[in-house]
DNA sequence: TGGCTCAAATAAATGCTATTATATGCTCAA
DNA sequence: TTGAGCATATAATAGCATTTATTTGAGCCA
C-alpha cells in the first residue's frame, strides 16, 4: 500500500481495485475490509477508500482487547506490569530528552496534585493529575511508540479505577515523590529519577497484586 | 465471539453465520475476513471458520509492521528504545520470579557466549547466544505479554543485524557483563542486576543511534 | 467371518466470480 | 444556503472452483 499517501486522501475505490488487480468486487471488498479492521483504511460512501494512518495510540487501542484476551484471567496484572516496565524502562530517555517546557509542566502538575490531595484527598481529580504526570514523563522520552502504548494502558487503568474505586491506591508519599521526581528530571539526574520512580511504582504494583 | 472454544476448534461456518445473524453470505464473509485480519479466525476449506488464539508473540508479529509504518523513518530507533525499555523495566520482575532452572540456563548461556566469542569473536552464533540470553531474562518475568513482545522485537533486530552486519555491536565487556548479570539474578540482587543490565544496554542503544 | 487397509467417490465448506439492488453522503448548480 | 443528482460504498443473490473431510466398498489376512 502506497505509504506516501497522506491520511484522509483517497487511496482507491473498490472498482479501481477490481480493475487494477483483476479480482471480483467481493474479493476487493474483503481485502479492504481486512485493511479497515487493521485501521489502515476507511470506506467512505461516494468518496472511496480513504487512507488512515493510525498512530501508536490508535494501534494500541485496537490491539489491547486482543492482548487482554490472549492473557485471560491474568490480563490485568500482566498489563499493569507492562505499564510499569514501560515507565521504569523509559525514565532514562525521558531525563535525557525532556524539554524545559516539559519539565516546567511536570512541576506544575506535581504542584496541582499536591493542592488537590491536600484539599480533597485521593479523588478523581487527583487521579487525573497523576495520570497526566506519568503520561508527560513518557512523552518526554520523545518516543511516540512507547508514549502511545503507555497512554492507552494508563487510560485503561484510569477508567478501571473509576469503575472499581477499591482499586484506587492511596499512597501517602505520592505528593512528595511526584515533586522529587519532577526535580530529579529537571536536574537531569537519571539515577535519582529512576530510583524515585521505582519506589513510587513499586507501591502501585504491589497493591494491584491483590486484585 | 465465544472465548471458551479452543484453538483449532470450528467456530462456525459461513452459512451458520448467515442463518444465525440473518445477513447475506457476502456480509458473513466480510465479517470473517476482518476477524482473520486480526488473527482470531482462520478459514479452512471444507472445514469452516476455525478459532485461532494468537498469543502475545503472534499479536506483536501482526502489528509490528503497523507500528513501524506509523513511525516512518524513525521506526528502527523507536523500536530499539521500546526493546530497551522492556528489558530494563522488567529486570525487577525477572529477578523476583526467576526459577532455579532458569537461572541455571542463564549461566549456561553466558558460559556458551564466552566460549564462542573467545574462539570466534562476535559471530552469528554469538549473536544467537546473546538473543537467547536476553529473551530468557524476559521469560523469567513470568509475563507472557512482555516476553512475547520482546521476543518479536529481538528477533526483528537479530534478523536486521544479519542483513546489516555493520549494525552488529561489538562490546568488549559483553562476556563479563553477561556472567555478572546471571550471577546477580541468581543472587536475587535487583539493584545490581538492573545496573549491570543498564550498562550493558546503554552501549547497544548508543551504537544504534548511528544507524 | 470379522477386522483392517486403502483407493475412489462423495460431500461439506471455503474461496471466488459475476451481477443487481439499495444506501449513503459528497458535489455543485441554482 | 439548499437540495437534486450522482459516485461509490454496502449488501444481496446465484453460481462455480477448490480444498479436504468423510463415506464407501473392494481386497486382504488372521
Amino acid at each position: 500500500m502506497d505509504s506516501n499517501l497522506a491520511k484522509g486522501e483517497v487511496f482507491m475505490t473498490v472498482d479501481q481495485i477490481v480493475v487494477e488487480y483483476g479480482v471480483s468486487r467481493t474479493i476487493a471488498r474483503e481485502a479492504s475490509s481486512q485493511l479497515q479492521a487493521l485501521g489502515l483504511l476507511k470506506g467512505r460512501q461516494r468518496v472511496g477508500l480513504v487512507m488512515h494512518r493510525p498512530d501508536a495510540q490508535d494501534l494500541m487501542k485496537n490491539w489491547l482487547p486482543l492482548y487482554a484476551r490472549s492473557l485471560g484471567g491474568e490480563s490485568v496484572q500482566a498489563l499493569a506490569q507492562l505499564r510499569y516496565a514501560l515507565e521504569l524502562g523509559t525514565i532514562g530517555l525521558a531525563v535525557a530528552n525532556a524539554t524545559e517546557d516539559q519539565t516546567s509542566r511536570l512541576k506544575e502538575i506535581a504542584a496541582r496534585f499536591e493542592a488537590v490531595t491536600s484539599a480533597q484527598g485521593q479523588t478523581e481529580e487527583a487521579d487525573s493529575a497523576e495520570l497526566e504526570f506519568h503520561c508527560l514523563i513518557l512523552e518526554m522520552s520523545g518516543n511516540p511508540l512507547i508514549s502511545g502504548m503507555h497512554a492507552v494502558l494508563s487510560d485503561y487503568f484510569h477508567v478501571a479505577v473509576q469503575k472499581n474505586p477499591n482499586w484506587r491506591k492511596v499512597s501517602p508519599d505520592a505528593v512528595w515523590e511526584h515533586k522529587a521526581i519532577a526535580k530529579a528530571i529537571a536536574a537531569r539526574d537519571v539515577e535519582l529519577a529512576r530510583n524515585l520512580l521505582r519506589h513510587h511504582l513499586d507501591n502501585s504494583l504491589s497493591e494491584l497484586k491483590g486484585c
